[in-house]
DNA sequence: AGACTAACGCAACCGAAGTTGCGTTACGAT
DNA sequence: ATCGTAACGCAACTTCGGTTGCGTTAGTCT
């Protein structure tokens, strides 16, 4: 494998392109969604030669999977109410207003839709992913510390089985999500976790 | 709204159509998947022309919105082993290899996909769902009945709490789906229901 | 059996995504 | 300041998904 452009020269016009190109992505990604996101769309709004475009980031999907990678350094506020139950709940609000909010909303769907097409988009997604799931572990490790959790208690697994029915119905079954699954589901999943003895 | 095609004479020749182009809609992503699925694919694979394709379905995912809704109609085997752990366990199982079988896998997953994308997908995606949902709840029921569960459980949430790690892992994390996912957590989701007074 | 027309086949066309060869710009080193 | 070349811009071409107009086949009704 050869070494692929911008990573010779990586200041200056080739910074500036990249900058451009990310944030181009994102807003075509807000406006169009993943089923209109085309590369010649970024390339319009961006400013940037689809030439280049295709020679650096070679199809749509790498475009967002880079994107992706720059969302996933972005820091989020990880929420501390007090409680398990709160933090739980807090953290289902936000993964739930991220996918429904009229402006970011389009801009995660696009990432998750993408990642199950192109393995490159599928490990940014999972990067980013490892990444909340680390941030996020400070709710469950509070919690212990506070003796809400047994010291046993799978940090990780907490959330995952947190958020876990938030996708399912966002993305497999379409079911509506209200409070049930806002809410209880995310008590009953910390309670489930302890009581499997992690 | 005028009537569409295939409703006026709905058999011999128009019958003979549809069954010939949703198996090759199913060979077609059984082969290329989501992301190389097209037209023209199923369209010489059947041998019907595409011109009829686009009058009949509109698009590609129209085809795979009307193979979705055959699917749903197919029964599936839902676990008896005996014991609720043993049934959600077993069910979990029969999600997994859907998945990542070689052969149904693709389908599945394009199946998934084709939903994230397009409204019609998503609406026989839920159809498919709720379906699974309410077969699959006899699970809980038997459950109910051997006094392994209280009376007031919801049983499609426990299904639903059941399967959702396994999507999240699959379709979103892109984590491994090991014995975790697939065994200790349809049964902590089981107790998890039970206890939020369901 | 015959007539009506829904449904399908066919070929030509359209448009946009993606590719290629070459010229131009400007980063980075001397 | 000058030079070499990485990175980008440009325009033309290719390819393929999707559309349109029209002719042909074959359900369905009388």
């Amino acid at each position: 494998m050869t070494t692929g452009p911008g990573t010779v020269r990586p200041g200056g016009r080739t910074a500036r392109v990249r900058a451009a190109v990310r944030e181009a992505t994102l807003a075509e990604l807000a406006g169009r969604g993943y089923a209109g996101f085309t590369v010649e769309g970024v390339a319009s709004r961006s400013g940037v030669h689809k030439t280049t475009l295709y020679r650096r980031w070679a199809n749509a999907d790498g475009l967002i999977a880079d994107a992706l990678d720059l969302a996933a350094g972005e820091p989020w506020p990880v929420p501390d109410t007090g409680t398990l139950d709160g933090d739980l709940h807090a953290l289902a609000g936000l993964v739930l207003t991220g996918f429904t909010d009229p402006e970011a909303g389009p801009v995660a769907r696009a990432f998750v839709q993408a990642a199950a097409q192109s393995p490159d988009a599928a490990r940014a997604l999972h990067r980013f992913f490892a990444r909340r799931h680390e941030q996020s572990a400070a709710i469950v490790a509070r919690a212990i510390e506070r003796g809400e959790a047994p010291a046993g208690t799978d940090r990780a697994e907490v959330v995952r089985l947190a958020v876990a029915p938030l996708y399912y119905r966002l993305f497999v079954s379409g079911e509506p999500v209200d409070e049930a699954a806002g809410g209880a589901s995310p008590r009953s999943m910390a309670r489930a976790t302890m009581a499997a003895g992690w």
